[in-house]
DNA sequence: GCGGCGAAGTGATGAAGATCACACATATTT
DNA sequence: AAATATGTGTGATCTTCATCACTTCGCCGC
């Protein structure tokens, strides 16, 4: 079975810090952040599952290590099998004839990727990068679905997942589709990046870790755009940046731009 | 139980014609059109279960009939339960705080709506209205749930539809983001639309029965653009409209403006 | 046939943002 | 330290569309 890691692009430097303690890690599964309660993250497809589940899956699946920038799959090719994110952000994105490509979401720790197109048997709709260094379970598509079929809580969670996963496109259609100007558009990604972040003296400060071309990919603007707008923001004391730190002022004045 | 039916608005007038013949209705579950062979149209949720399934699920339906422009739910709106389509087109849409209104997609006789929302038990995240007056079958969330739980074969049913869902909003999400231009997307849509239409003398022949208003909620304009679009579209004999049905002069022409 | 109404066509105008073209600022490599 | 990427800030244009403001069309009821 080839994994394709391709193109390890420049490392980037924040995968350190706080949020490095592992924390549950039943069956082996790494997982780093604040997974203190499994129970209320629902996003973590592992998590989430009975004992018996979770260890049927810890059977079949197999975990290796990926480099920044490693392309876990690309849009066209056959699912191969799904991948579940133990430690590190995966951008997951389209791309058009011209190289343009536009970001759906960044995946977070407790994810799967490539569940709809190892499902139905297609070809992956979307392309999948790691964003940082990165630690990922795989599960081939042929032990994925035996598993399902063998575990009714697991396919229920199947489906929950899937459902996350429409619900996270409409909210980007809303977003591209709906917002009036870039922004209200930027606004809003930050309101939503930064919620769960950490308030201290009226600020909140939440690491950023994306470029601005990266952004803009995810809002659907221009690199150009995203820089204008900071700079609006920062001239009028919403936001400040600090390297990859991004610091929000003024949230109230945030989500007034952000419709919300 | 309150199915909220409102805003009966004005009556289209194209219910009629050939699709109209009943060819598959297991267990009472009407259908219209070209369902002819229903292993083949994977979209039909009813016709991929078994036969057991099938018939619990005929236990716990109940199906009713709905003017054009009846609310089926509103966004926001605590999910009660899924409607399946048995006739009819209902258009799935979200609107802003302007009032500004996006269509996510026309759905079909087959599909299930409300599953995501009943499922995780959140609030709808869509408003589904009927486009014509339609005839769909109304499963609890209760029944639904308990359903799917004691049918295995169902709920890996559930995770297609829902992995289906998915996809079409990341085409959406592709289609307003990645697109350079209103003809582009305008040419995109007609081409998706007719795939399936009636070939006839280097034709192409399909119903449209959408207001240009429609067609501009769909791709994410004006409705003035989508009007210039088409002008356009006629005058360099694309395409030609006559009433509710479009005509597709050249196919390839349009591909091409599609980026396809 | 006439009035009314929703939908469609079309011109004029303005604004938002893409694009191009750099300067500058940080990292990374050697 | 020098060299090379990679990312960011900002001005100057140029396009595309949204918006406004009409007219015209087609349909339905009376």
């Amino acid at each position: 079975m080839a994994t394709s890691v391709l193109a390890a692009k420049s490392q980037s430097s924040f995968l350190t810090s706080t949020a490095q303690r592992k924390v549950h890690t039943p069956y082996g599964f790494p997982a780093t952040d604040d997974c203190t309660n499994c129970g209320l993250r629902s996003d973590r497809f592992f998590c989430s599952l009975s004992t018996r589940s979770a260890r049927n899956l810890e059977n079949i699946r197999r975990t290796s290590s990926y480099p920044s920038g490693a392309i876990l799959f690309m849009e066209g090719e056959a699912a191969r099998g799904v991948y579940i994110i133990c430690q590190g952000r995966v951008k997951l994105l389209t791309t058009n004839s011209e190289g343009k490509t536009l970001i759906f979401k960044i995946a977070k720790p407790g994810e799967i990727l490539g569940l709809n197109a190892t499902l139905s048997g297609t070809t992956h709709e979307i392309t999948a990068e790691t964003l940082q260094p990165a630690q990922l379970a795989y599960i081939s598509r042929e032990d994925f679905l035996r598993f399902i079929k063998d575990n009714g809580d697991a396919c229920l969670q199947v489906a929950q997942h899937l459902g996350r996963d429409c619900h996270s496109a409409y909210e980007v259609i809303r977003s591209i589709g709906l917002s009036n100007s870039v922004e209200e558009k930027l606004a809003r990604f930050l309101v939503e990046w930064s919620s769960g972040g950490q308030m201290a003296g009226g600020v909140m400060r939440v690491k950023l870790a994306l470029t601005h071309e990266e952004i803009a990919q995810l809002i659907g603007c221009s690199r150009e755009s995203v820089s204008r707008s900071f700079s609006e923001f920062k001239r009028r004391r919403i936001v400040e940046v600090n390297g990859a730190t991004l610091l929000v002022q003024d949230k109230v004045a945030l989500e007034t731009l952000a419709m919300i």
